[in-house]
DNA sequence: CGTTCTGTTGACCCACTTCAAGGGTAGTGG
DNA sequence: CCACTACCCTTGAAGTGGGTCAACAGAACG
């Protein structure tokens, strides 16, 4: 069931080397406080689930993932940011999760002391907090109620711009509704963010592409063939 | 699987009765902004998911949950508030969530339009949606990753203050470790909420009954004989 | 051209769901 | 006070979706 048998999380798993990250200078909603823009390699670890929480983050550019672990290595991938996602908030002295890059990424950092004097960054903090909530509202809906089938097609969905939402407009033209993407995400790791096997996963995917609703151009390039159909998999429809 | 066939969500719930809340003059961090502080039912509904959002809630008395429906009827609740807590913030024009009490509530009603202006209830609100976050991340590897029995182990150590989390310092007496706890849920809640079926939930309630870890008063009226014991079969430990 | 890592596929299994029946308890009304 | 009803909860039996285990295929890399 574990993918590795970690004990102590800080020590980390052997896919996430901490990398020194490089500074830049990117403008963002946080440039104006003194942030600093930092870069990071894919894979590298932000911080770790329980180190004392000193910086607020927001991710400028890139990929990020926030998870969990249980002590006996069992993974959870609570969220995935883009870009304009705060993280970093604990609500108590220590990181709650582990933040990690899933691709290169450029971060803006920020001391927490500055975000509690600057109403205008307590203003943007609640305005993305809220959206965060939203999010995690319908990933908890994902995890507890729907089936593998759903979960997948949910994920895919996710990564098509104004399409499953409740604004959908449907297809631009109806003949030709397909659209490529890139996943950025092992198997592993999508699993771990659907609360599946790695081996579900792949099973699914499988599955979908000999319906012939995707196509599989490299292991994280798909190509969806028909964006309305896969929508209709996602149990909320 | 569906315990009810809603197409509808706003037609509601035959379980859910909308009362028209009673006014009272409680305090809160609230009340300085010309809050209206309202008195609901058991059973309940505050607010429809897919209403339009007008206004902001703070829970004062009482408890609360928000869920979501699928259009199949398979329902999950995604949180269970408690006194202190602030809901009714969509990051959009609608609800997202379906709120609806658990037990007679007391709630601060506050127009978001005065949300916006003033920067004291910002803070509150950050510092808050923070809070909140950090136990969806929790719940997310709840049904994500645990099995029925850490599960129900988990909800009910929830409902011990100042046990089970990262802070817990045992038992303050060794030999007498018990504790009571009113549940304020229904099976069937708790099913919704810990992504499980009414019938597993009872399935397990009834293990931990015959393993001597509780004792079963009432449905919901429930002692942890040994909460430590509890405490070592929720996956975190 | 091996080595290593990631992904795929098959066979089997089990935890949880589904379906079905029955028991408890609270509320209601005669 | 008891019968009737309506939920809610419990328990059993059977089914199944996804997990587990294992083998292998493909791509990336030195």
């Amino acid at each position: 069931m574990a993918y590795f048998d970690a004990s102590n999380p800080s020590q980390g798993a052997s896919f996430a080397h901490s990398a020194a990250p490089v500074f830049s200078s990117e403008t963002s909603s946080f440039s104006a406080f003194g942030a600093k823009a930092a870069q990071y390699d894919t894979h590298s670890v932000v911080y770790y689930e329980g180190d004392p929480s000193k910086r607020l983050y927001e991710l400028v550019k890139g990929s990020v993932m926030l998870y969990k672990l249980l002590p006996d290595g069992r993974r959870q991938v609570v969220e995935v940011l883009r870009p304009g996602d705060i993280f970093g908030l604990a609500g108590g002295d220590e990181y709650d999760c582990t933040a990690e890059t899933l691709t290169e990424a450029e971060v803006n950092e920020i001391d927490l002391k500055q975000v509690e004097r600057s109403n205008e960054l307590q203003r943007t903090l609640s305005t993305c907090l809220t959206n965060q909530m939203r999010v995690l509202h319908e990933h908890a809906v994902l995890l507890g109620r729907k089936s593998a089938v759903e979960r997948v097609a949910s994920f895919l969905m996710h990564l098509v711009p104004a399409r499953g939402g409740i604004g959908c407009v449907g297809p631009d033209n109806e003949e030709q509704d397909g659209f490529d993407l890139h996943l950025h995400m092992t198997r592993q790791e999508i699993a771990d963010y659907l609360g599946l096997t790695i081996e579900t996963v792949s099973r699914v995917v499988s599955d979908l592409k000999r319906r012939g609703v995707i196509r599989v151009d490299k292991a994280d390039k798909i190509h969806l063939n028909k964006v309305c159909s896969l929508c209709q998999m996602t149990g909320m429809h």
